[in-house]
DNA sequence: CATGAATGAGAATTCATTCAT
DNA sequence: TATGAATGAATTCTCATTCAT
């Protein structure tokens, strides 16, 4: 095949994909993994049941490659807020920011993450990802926390966590009425900053 | 039938149900509600399946059974916190410690409530009620964050929900590493208290 | 439940089972596994396709049993010619009778068995078991052959296993044509006898 | 298009057509015509699927084909042993050299049409011209018997095919292990002779 | 000639639900 | 009350076949 022709198939295959994984993701977003049908992937995406299985070997198969995607793009996110080595504060609320800009911008994402996370069968493979990640984010966090003075850092860092997927939970439960960004802003004032008796 | 026998199937006929809804509870919660079978369910209780018909219509009726008798449950908890009616904090602190009470005393009822909640089509019925109260919870704290002088008092009311959702979340995702107790204790620290500049 | 109902239940779900197995092995043995349907087994047998799966956990579970039924059975009749310790000629008459009543009594058995030896990725289980028997089958035919006198009782051996298989496999071909006994009769006297120049 | 090129063309077809038999034989003798799928064959003759359809008009015509390919060359065999027209002796063990010679050069092959043989619906057009082969063949065989002085030429005939047909079967089922040879010298020396006793 | 994306019919399998016992 | 055999609709998945390129 000419390279031209492949070039032509590959953009095509992309934008079959693309729609898969887009109408897949959702479904699953909105109806939960177990309880969204391929047919209803296939109609959404306006394609034929059978060619999901061209790209991709179960619907199992698709739900991983959606998440992995999704974790390959935060990875960008997480490099890009490198340096400020030593400004903790300023490092909080950049994660603050970076973390919300993401949610936004895919909340289906984030709502199927939140979904999968409670299932322990579902994904067993990538909630170990996921928890690894966790696991890096609190350490991370607790490291911040110290250099602000807080008596308990991982503690604190916990609880900075819960407060980071509580608001992001109640963001995508429904995105157009939360005020994400007063919320956000009040968020800031009160854990980044330094320990104040 | 004698009024004694009557008692005795009563009494069974509750344990049956009593085993039905807590295996169902566990496994919604562990796996979704879409991922779980009768077939697991009947035989996590020990029972048949054909006996499950014999106290819930269908398998949806079965999880509004069970999503009812929490919201039941917690109508006491609610209700038993009703006094002390002008101190604010001790009201918030109260709130803190019924609700994770709760979550402790019942892990997979409320993993199983959030995962739902994430779902819009699988029990919307449910998730209206869930929203009433939420909306209540909302307009409850707002009162109690503006008797403490906070210039924002919903904004921060909801930011007080994303924590109480937050922690809650991190903790049924994994209740015996969970330290519950510290995060609770910082939580209690920074968010029942009057505001301060 | 009481012994009776027990009972009840038990022969009626024999009666489908054996209905499932007897069509099963029918439709295997007449167009093959791969070109059968489990639909089509569900409509020869009168029954839901559906219900197959209350008692063989997959299409292959049903070969597997169907198989392993078989061998059961054959156990029988190899056992049932047991003495005659030391008459090789007697014995290798009786193995002959025995086999073709068998495969009388059986063909779409036998054929389905011809069938799935030619075949290395279906079953391959169960041909490790069918080769083991050849082998051992083979040993024992030897064992005779020498006792006979014959010069080289291991080619001996396999020849006569080949006019079995030939003559079996002939006659499931088209049982109600072929003329077996006639057959029989010369295949005993050219290969039931001792070693003659 | 120029008579060189229409000529590499036709060189190429028939090589991507030779090699999608062989392919096809390949698999429809180890895992059955059922089994195979054509995604297997294309990848096996390192083709594309849709290729396949440039030369034959289904999958069944691909077995039909192959099947028909093998019968033409089988054709061959026969004639190539035409005279010695009335030395019976000489003929059968040519028929033995000759049939054995063809099944050792192309052992799928045999096992296909065994497969084949012992299935009704598939491929029906085959199997009775194949049918009509075994008839001829088995007048042939009566009539040489009877040269011989049998006094049942017919079942003789038959008997003399079914061991063919025994070796042949046991043969393809593990060609490089069975000692096709010596057992071929047996089947010689006790069916290739005038009758006796 | 050659490709592989796309289709749709149908296959295997699952599962909520019913019902005779 | 309790069972589990039986059903059938829906679901996941396969595969021969078509077709634009």
């Amino acid at each position: 095949m000419s390279a031209k022709r492949q070039a032509r198939f590959e953009q095509l295959r992309e934008t079959s994909k693309e729609r898969i994984e887009r109408a897949a993701m959702e479904l699953f977003a909105r109806n939960g993994y177990g309880n969204t049908s391929i047919s209803q992937i296939a109609h959404a995406a306006g394609i034929s049941k059978g060619l999901m299985y061209n790209y991709y070997e179960s619907k199992e198969a698709l739900l991983k490659a959606i998440v992995q995607r999704g974790m390959e793009l935060g990875q960008g996110m997480v490099s890009s807020l490198a340096d400020d080595a030593n400004k903790p504060e300023a490092w909080l609320r950049k994660i603050v920011d970076a973390t919300f800009q993401e949610v936004q911008k895919n909340p289906d994402y984030w709502k199927l993450m939140t979904s999968l996370a409670l299932q322990e069968d579902v994904m067993k493979a990538v909630n170990i990802e996921v928890e690894a990640k966790r696991r890096e984010m609190l350490a991370f966090g607790e490291n911040l926390f110290s250099q602000l003075g807080y008596p308990k850092p991982r503690e604190q860092a916990m609880l900075f966590g819960a407060v980071m997927d509580g608001v992001m939970m109640n963001f995508v439960l429904s995105p157009p009425d939360y005020p994400l960004e007063s919320v956000k802003k009040l968020l800031v004032e009160q854990f980044c900053k330094p320990f104040r008796q």
